[in-house]
DNA sequence: CTGGTGATTGAACAGACGTTCAACTAAGCT
DNA sequence: AGCTTAGTTGAACGTCTGTTCAATCACCAG
């Protein structure tokens, strides 16, 4: 019995990549900033440590791979879902609940975004995905919030400054759910996004002063 | 000549230890997560490395202490300014133009901060200051926001939630201005949240419902 | 079947980490 | 002055870190 079974496979380079990305994400998930370790990565991946700095050049350099593919991964999920819808009002409530869907409101998905955080500035590399990736989510918004307007006949002055406020309401609310699930429920964090926008309905940022 | 000038005074441990979790602060502010070593630290006081040790019994102890007392000192200094408005309106608005001061407004802060987060899954201590300080903001912002509406006579259905969407606001632009101050600037973001408070006259949260 | 290419391995290295503890010493007491 | 207390020291220890590189081996082209 010559069952010629390989133990180790060789894999196409961008295969052995995404494997040691996905590696990567369960580790930062699972141990935080101590998950950044070649070891672990590579144990979690049931692989060599050498293997890691044949694909990548360093440590550094996987980190901010794996930071684009998940950004990327959760912008796109949420493009999915309000494509599927059909007014402006619905598109931006789709945006919304997706916003606040089980796959986004995981204190393990903070664990790891906190740690892409912590590295913004002192790694150049991951400080570029930042804002690369930032830039495309506020454009996202003020699409929603222009096409809300226009269609329902109201008015933003600023809607860049509308969608940084948005976006910020959005993310302090994921970023205190995750870090504590019982103070409120992701209902909750819905409801209150909602209420923003009733604000925008009713000329919270109709004009440049406040009063 | 002989000044008698000890080369290791001692210190009253209170005093010690104000002086380390200083030293911590400007390691975790210089050095982001990679600040949490003894010997860093240690270093940054003019200290040995057993003197950490002596005085807590662990590095995590350290950096929570750290933490509680960070977390209390910036709302002290909010809550003085709070104190010096008289009324209820004036009063906010302290309270947000503090939070947009450059004493808060600070991206070393945040990488203080982003370390703190980032123990929080994995350290039962830490986690207990954030929730303790969490709550005691959150009562605060409520105060404000009842005392703003019982002055001027319009309805917050549930101030809790209310008060929840300010803070989520706040550190929403707070953490997206430190990871890149480019994007807007501080007056931006008081801009965005005065507006916020303009919603909430304008009875974004006057109703259970959303229509 | 035979080379050759390059993906994969893991021992080796130098350095940093947190903690421990016996020795030292500054300061307050009698 | 001498004694006591406790703040302070830093070498030592074992464990972890990222990177390197010669050896190995899976797979494909010939």
């Amino acid at each position: 019995m010559t069952t010629d079974a390989p133990k180790n496979r060789r894999a196409e380079p961008e295969d052995r990549r995404e494997m040691l990305v996905a590696a990567t994400l369960r580790c930062l998930g699972r141990d935080g900033h101590a998950g950044i370790s070649v070891r672990r990565i590579a144990t979690e991946a049931g692989v060599s440590v050498g293997l890691l700095n044949h694909h990548f050049g360093s440590i550094e350099a996987l980190i901010a791979d794996t930071y684009q593919r998940l950004a990327s991964e959760l912008t796109t999920a949420l493009l999915q879902e309000i494509e599927q819808a059909q007014t402006p009002a619905q598109k931006i409530d789709a945006f919304l609940e997706g916003s606040f869907s089980p796959r986004v409101m995981d204190p393990k998905l903070l664990g790891v975004w906190v740690v892409f955080w912590s590295l913004i500035r002192h790694s150049e590399h991951v400080s570029q995905s930042h804002e690369k990736s930032y830039r495309a989510y506020l454009d996202l918004i003020r699409q929603l919030l222009d096409g809300l307007a226009a269609s329902e006949g109201f008015v933003i002055h600023d809607t860049r400054l509308a969608a940084i406020g948005l976006s910020a309401m959005l993310d302090g609310l994921w970023l205190e759910w995750c870090l504590n699930p019982e103070t409120f429920s992701a209902a909750n964090g819905l409801h209150i996004c909602r209420c923003w926008i009733k604000g925008l309905r009713h000329g919270a940022f109709s004009t440049d002063d406040v009063l």
